[in-house]
DNA sequence: GTATTTTGTTTAGCGTCGGCACAAAGTCAG
DNA sequence: CTGACTTTGTGCCGACGCTAAACAAAATAC
C-alpha cells in the first residue's frame, strides 16, 4: 500500500535542495515510475515535511500542468548553532535551509567549552519553546578541526579552549539536559563539525556548489586558511575528520615561518594579515582583520600598493589552489572570506594562475566561484543535523 | 524463488577478496539472514562463479561445520594488459586475482599506440583461444594520466606517443576487431586506467590495502612519482581522472627545477635518479634506474654515502607524505617502487618524519606499509575489468 | 470540438528480503 | 554411547518496495 520507502530519502533531498519542484521532475530525477514518485510525495506530505499545492501551477506549456512541491511551512526544524571567537549564534532551521528563528547571538568570550555549549543549547531551547516547533536534531559548528569519531576539538585556537575538548559529548549532554527532543522522540544526538566543512556543505546544498560532484571549498577568515571537500553530496573529512588541512601547502618557499615548522605556508601567506602587511597597512584593533581587508579592497583598489598586494596574494593563492587541483581534481572551486573578495577583485588573474600552475590546466580549467551564502556554517550545521532525516525520513520521524 | 539479487554483487566481492570463506561469515558480512546468504551463494554457484565445497571444512570448533566457499576453477576470466616503456604484458585473470594464463610479454618500443594496443589484444585473444575460457571484460593499464570520461592518455611520457592518444577507444576497437566476447555476449567495452591507480586498486583488493577505507598509495618507478587514492573500495580519480598528481608538492624549496615550473618537487627530489645522484653514483645504462637504486640500497646500505643519501630522500618523501596526510587524512599509506625500498631500509625514520611534519601526527600516526603485490597494475587492470561483474553479476553474465 | 501531450492515480503483480520453524552436523559432558 | 547444546543451512510465508499497464485528468493545438 504505502509505496516508496527506499526512495523517500533521495526524494526529500531533491525537494530540500530545490531540485524537484514538481512530481514530474521528481519522477525523472529519481529514475522511478510516476506511480512511485506520486506515492513518495504523498508519503512525505503525510509526514508533514512537504506540501503538494492543491491548485496546479501556472501552465504555459503543453500537457496537464503539474502541482508544485514545496517545503511544508510550520514543519519540523533542527537546532543549528555556531561558536566563534566572539560568542555564538543559534537558530532553528527548517528544510530548504529556511531560517525559522534566530537567537540574539550572545557576544561573550567562550572561555569554558562546557559553559558556552550549555548557553548555546539553552538559547536553542528557548527558541523551541517560543515557536513550538518540533525539533528533529541539532548541529554545532566550531572553529576547530574535529576528530572523528570522538568528536573532540583539536585546535580551538581562537577560543582559548583546551585542545581536545570533547565538543560532541558536551553538546549531546547539554541537549539531553535541556530535554530537546530529537529523532524518534528520543533526545537528539547532536552533530558537530569543523565550521569550514559545514559551510562547504551549506554551499553545496543551497549555494554556489549545487549540483557539483567534486566540490572544493577554500576560505580564510581572520587567520589561517580552511578547506573542505564535498564528494557526491557528502562531506569528505578523511578517515578521522582531519582531511583538507590545506593551510600548509608551500606557496612561497622564501616566505614567513609558520608554526607548522615550515615556511611560506598558504596559511600565513594568504590570510588577511598577510594582505594588510603586503599593502603596507598597519592593522587596527577596532574591526576584524577580514573586515579591514575587505574594506581596503573595496575602497582603495585603485591605489597601486593595494592592487599590487592583492595580486601578490592572488598569485600565492593560485599556487596553492593549483596544488590542490593537482591532488583533488575538483569540478568546481568555491572561495570564501578574503579569498572570495580577492576573486571578486580580479577573477581572471586568479583563474589564469591556477590554470597555468596546475598540471592539466590547459586541458580544461576548473570553474572558480565566489560563495553565495557567505560561508554560512550555521546553515551547514543545520544541514548536518538534517542528514539523518534525509537519509531515512521514516526512521528519523518515528 | 531466486533470492538475493541485490546482495549478489557485494557477496561476490567478499568471496573475490577472500573475506567470505564460508556462508556463515557471508551472512555476517552482508548483514542479511542465513536464508538470504544461502540463496546468494547458491545463485553464484549456479552462475559458475564460485563453488561450495561438498564436504564441510575441518571443524575444530563447536557447532555444525561450515562449507568452504571458493572461486570456481575454470570459471570466466578477464583480459588484463599493461603497457610499459619496453613493451607490454597480457594475461587472463580469474576472480580472486588468480593469474590463469600469461602471454610471453613482448619487448618492443611502443611507438604507435594503435599498433601496440592491437598487439596486446591479439596476445589476449591468443590466450583465450588456447585456454577456451569465457571472457567477461578487459582492462588496460597505461603509464600515463588518463582523462575521464574520454579515456585519452594525456602524458604518455615514456612511450613516445602523441599526448591525448585515445587509448580507451583504440582498446575498445581492438577488442571488437578481435571478437573478444564481453558481458552479455556482446563485445566487451574495455576499461583503461592510469597504471598507478590500477596498482593501488590491486593492493586494496588483494594486497596490503585490504580492509582500508581511505587508502593512499604512492610509488616511484623509473622517473617521477605517482599517487592513488582508494575510497571505500572505489578508486578516487577526481572529476576528470586527473586527481592524485602528487608529484608536484614542494619538498625542497631550494631544490632542482621541475618541468612544472616550480622547483624542489616530490617528482624530481625522490625518484631513483635523485637518489643515485645524492649517493654520488653515475647511473649506468644497462639496467633501469629503479633496479640500480634497489641494488644500491640492498648491497651498499652500510656505505655512509648511500645511507646519507637514503635518509635525505626519506626526509623529502616524508615531507611530501605529510602534506598528503594533511589534505587526504588516509587511514593507511602503501608505498611502491623505490619508496617501498626506502621504507624497508629504515621504516622508523620515514614514519617519524611523517608524524612530525603532519599537523595531527601526534594524535595518531598513519600506518605506512610496503606494497605486497609489487604494485602490480596488471592485477589492477583485471580488477577494473571485473568491476562491472562485481557490481551486478546477473547483468554482466547475461 | 476533437486530438495530442503531459501529469497523476489505480490496480495487479513480481522480485527480494526478513522471520520463523525445522533440519543437519558437529562438539561437549556424563 | 547418549543426549544436550551450538552453530550452520533450508523451506515456507508474508511484508515491502517497486514496475507495468491501463485509466483518468487537465492543459494546449489545430
Amino acid at each position: 500500500m504505502e509505496r516508496g520507502r527506499g526512495a523517500l530519502g533521495p526524494a526529500l533531498e531533491l525537494v530540500h535542495t530545490g531540485r524537484a519542484p514538481t512530481r514530474a521532475v521528481l519522477t525523472a530525477e529519481l529514475g522511478v515510475t510516476r506511480a512511485t514518485a506520486g506515492a513518495v510525495a504523498a508519503e512525505l506530505e503525510a509526514l508533514g515535511l512537504i506540501t503538494v499545492d492543491a491548485r496546479p501551477a501556472a501552465a504555459g506549456s503543453q500537457g496537464r500542468p503539474s502541482h508544485r512541491l514545496s517545503i511544508a511551512s510550520g514543519g519540523p526544524v533542527v537546532l543549528a548553532a555556531q561558536i566563534h571567537a566572539d560568542g555564538f549564534r543559534a537558530a532553528l532551521v527548517g528544510l530548504g535551509g529556511n531560517m525559522v528563528a534566530t537567537a540574539p547571538g550572545c557576544m561573550t568570550v567562550p572561555a569554558d567549552p562546557s559553559h558556552i555549549i550549555d548557553a548555546v543549547v539553552e538559547a536553542g531551547a528557548g527558541l523551541l519553546r517560543e515557536t513550538g516547533r518540533r525539533c528533529l536534531g541539532a548541529g554545532l559548528a566550531v572553529p576547530s578541526a574535529v576528530a572523528e569519531p570522538e568528536g573532540t576539538a583539536l585546535n580551538p585556537l581562537h577560543l582559548s579552549w583546551p585542545a581536545g575538548a570533547p565538543v560532541r559529548e558536551l553538546f549531546t549532554q547539554a541537549l539531553a539536559k535541556a530535554g530537546i527532543p530529537g529523532p524518534g522522540g528520543v533526545t537528539a544526538t547532536g552533530s558537530t563539525g569543523n565550521d569550514v566543512n559545514l559551510a562547504a556543505l551549506a554551499e553545496h546544498r543551497h549555494g554556489a556548489g549545487r549540483g557539483s560532484r567534486h566540490l572544493l571549498c577554500v576560505a580564510t577568515g581572520h587567520r589561517g586558511v580552511g578547506g573542505a571537500l564535498v564528494l557526491d553530496g557528502r562531506l569528505h573529512s578523511g578517515s578521522s575528520g582531519l582531511a583538507l588541512e590545506v593551510g600548509h601547502l608551500t606557496v612561497n618557499p622564501a616566505g614567513l615561518p609558520c608554526h607548522c615548522g615550515s615556511r611560506g605556508c598558504l596559511d600565513v601567506e594568504t590570510d588577511p594579515l598577510a594582505f594588510l602587511t603586503a599593502a603596507g597597512r598597519t592593522p587596527g584593533p577596532e574591526v576584524s582583520l577580514l573586515q579591514q581587508s575587505r574594506d581596503l579592497l573595496r575602497t582603495e583598489y585603485a591605489d597601486p600598493a593595494v592592487r599590487t598586494a592583492a595580486e601578490l596574494i592572488v598569485d600565492r593563492l593560485g599556487l596553492g589552489l593549483a596544488g590542490l587541483v593537482n591532488i583533488l581534481n575538483p569540478d568546481r572551486i568555491i572561495l570564501g572570506g578574503l579569498h572570495r573578495a580577492l576573486l571578486d577583485a580580479d577573477p581572471e588573474r586568479l583563474r589564469a594562475v591556477v590554470a597555468d600552475r596546475s598540471l592539466w590546466g590547459r586541458s580544461g580549467s576548473v570553474p572558480i566561484l565566489p560563495c553565495t551564502l557567505d560561508f554560512n556554517s550555521l546553515i551547514g550545521a543545520a544541514e548536518a543535523a538534517w542528514q539523518p532525516v534525509l537519509d531515512d525520513p521514516l526512521a528519523a520521524l518515528g
